[in-house]
DNA sequence: CTGTTTATTAAACATCGTGTTGAAAATTAA
DNA sequence: TTAATTTTCAACACGATGTTTAATAAACAG
């Protein structure tokens, strides 16, 4: 897949950078995260950051984009070994996975992170399961898109609310209230 | 309520800075729009700028606290008026009101907005309505956390939805869509 | 209309982050 | 060990920031 051919130098630079952003990002928004502030406390040259990454934004696109590969992989690692997989269960491992990256999750899904990405990594459940949506003729396709975006946005709520209670329920629970709340929309 | 006593000057000037720094935000992210920027296009001195806002993200709050509170002189004056208001008349107002200031609406509840606004307009509604979810017993508070946030953060799907597509559909079918959507929950 | 108050302006200032450069030093891979 | 690659260091010009002063302009009350 990817030529595995990655300076040990490289990978250390990234990841301390991403760590010392991270870092930052639990504390202030990242418009007034300054790539100085970055380097400094990753310990790395700022002409280092700037052979890798254009400015904090891009270094945040990377990051985002590495956590839906994973979210991706982890999914598609289950449906491999598990052929008879149910919603349910694909719903469920979303919020297993969003748990075991709890930090990180916190600091993208928040009310603070970007609607974009989010919807993204809805997207990835919802791929799999909006045709069950309009199978039902009776519902119009301007209106299933309604629904649609009423759904996605509404997970993501959901999804919300959970971290930043703490993740009190169990992403089994979670996965029941989501596809619960969806699905009654088809009736 | 208010001391109008508001210098001439003063009202200019906040006026100014404000549909320049609009007309920016459909350009560019926040982030990157300068103050410097800002004045320049108004034609006001930095200076000014400095003794009414602390920088973008301040004049930003105060723009989205305007808007607020016209949504809710709005309802009030609506509710006031007539006394047998239904909860489809309230959100038609609402997608009315959007419709009406249709520009700035589109750039603070559009995907690059932020979230936790978003979530105080809906409040307006729900803040109202609420009550009925919980009024049957069969759900547990919990529970009606969750579909709260799923109702709320739903809505703000659509609404986004539908002023992405150009305001389509009349507020009216708007109002009875969410409302659709939002009821079926209690069954 | 007039005198007083208040807001805006212009200019200057130190400060800080930015993005880039070229050569030296350090580390890696082979 | 050698050659290639990466990181570092120092320096640079540049532009935005936030603050300050005195001068100017406009608004206000009477």
């Amino acid at each position: 897949m990817r030529s595995k051919k990655v300076d040990r130098r490289v990978k250390y630079t990234k990841m301390v950078l991403k760590n010392s952003f991270i870092k930052l990002l639990e504390k202030k928004d990242i418009s007034q995260i300054t790539i100085k502030e970055i380097c400094e406390n990753a310990d790395i040259n700022r002409a280092t950051f700037y052979a890798h990454y254009n400015n904090q934004y891009d270094l945040m696109e990377k990051i985002q984009n590495e956590l839906l590969e994973n979210i991706e992989r982890y999914l598609a690692d289950y449906t491999a070994n598990e052929l008879d997989a149910v919603p349910v269960d694909t719903v469920e491992r979303i919020f297993e996975y969003i748990q075991e990256n709890a930090q990180l999750c916190k600091l993208l899904l928040s009310e603070r992170g970007d609607i974009s990405f989010q919807k993204r990594v809805l997207m990835l459940v919802y791929e799999k399961n909006i045709n069950e949506l309009t199978r039902n003729g009776t519902i119009t396709k301007e209106d299933a898109e309604y629904i649609h975006a009423f759904m996605l946005t509404g997970c993501i709520g959901v999804i919300q609310k959970w971290l930043n209670d703490g993740m009190a329920k169990s992403p089994r629970h979670m996965a029941k209230t989501i596809i619960e709340l969806s699905k009654i929309e088809n009736s």
